[in-house]
DNA sequence: AAGTAGTCCTGAGTGC
DNA sequence: TGCACTCAGGACTACT
């Protein structure tokens, strides 16, 4: 595999938007969920299964997106759906059964939407009309990166004092939500910023650089994946249509496009951290 | 209290 | 070829 290519659609905050599109999509004449089918208990965390099988007869009246997890709506409570590291939803006719299958949704129209996840680092879980704001996996999210609200002040604001790799600051989602591994390597090389960077050292300008290159690299991303909808939330799910290619990121030794420097590589805050020594400071 | 390390999981990749 | 091993990632917990 040529390297700086990702062949799996890893679900970052752009991949994720793209699935809420391609559901919204597939959902958008509202059907009735007419069986939810549980293969296991458990991903991430537990399955409150009583829960969730009590949106069994409701509508989906609209796909929403929240961080990286997907919110489905119904009048009678929302199911939270994250994507973790390898997590799909696709369309499953009849006889469209894989491996680690372990969600299946039926509709009213007749569709049948299956989730199959791996690893089982995503999570399944039902969120009660009144707790958008108090539920533990909603509760402490901060901005979003699209958000007006997410400016180079607020960041520079938030970083105060704060003595971590501007890397490691970037990926906290009190932070800033839905900022991953691939994408804060990628915009801190758009911004001209070493990971390593102490987050308090960082400049107002420089706060504002990384942000624009953020909202830019989020923005781009989505783009690229709105005319491959289909391909995400389809039977053929591996379809390989959603490849990319990355300046920085897996690329440990190869030459910066920009400059011809080599690559540097070095793990922060436990993750994979890539950087051109030339190009950012 | 901020910051670091460990945890979960499986498939792809690597080395002998 | 086949086995043992390492690594990847998000979000959370458990420590110092």
């Amino acid at each position: 595999m040529e390297r700086g290519w990702y062949k799996e659609p890893m679900p970052e905050l752009p991949e994720v938007e793209t699935v809420r599109r391609g559901l919204g999509q597939i959902l958008k004449d509202q059907p009735a969920i007419t069986k939810i089918e549980l293969k296991r208990k458990d991903l991430r965390d537990p399955i409150p299964v009583r829960q969730v099988q009590s949106l069994v007869g409701a509508k989906i009246l609209s796909i929403e997106r929240r961080a990286k997890y997907l919110l489905l709506k119904t009048s009678a409570g929302t199911l939270l759906s994250h994507l973790g590291m390898t997590g799909t939803w696709r369309v499953a006719p009849p006889g469209d059964e894989k491996d680690h299958d372990h969600i299946y949704l039926h509709f009213s129209n007749g569709l049948r939407l299956a989730y199959r996840d791996p690893r089982r680092f995503g999570c399944f879980d039902f969120v009660a009309r009144d707790q958008e704001q108090t539920h533990p996996k909603l509760k402490n999210l901060g901005v979003e990166p699209l958000a007006k609200a997410f400016t180079g002040s607020d960041l520079w604001q938030k970083l105060r004092g704060k003595e971590t790799p501007i890397k490691v600051a970037l990926m906290d989602q009190k932070t800033v939500v839905g900022v991953g591994n691939i994408y804060a390597n990628e915009a801190l090389f758009r911004a001209g910023i070493r990971p390593q960077t102490k987050a308090c050292k960082l400049s107002r300008e420089r706060c504002e650089r990384l942000v624009g290159a953020v909202k830019e690299i989020l923005a781009e991303a989505i783009a690229a994946g709105g005319s491959s909808i289909n391909d995400y939330v389809q039977a053929s799910g591996d379809s390989g249509s959603f490849q990319k290619s990355f300046r920085v990121y897996d690329r440990e030794g190869e030459m910066c496009e920009t400059c011809h420097t080599r690559v540097s590589a070095q793990v922060l805050g436990g993750r994979s951290s890539f950087w051109c020594p030339s190009c950012q400071k």
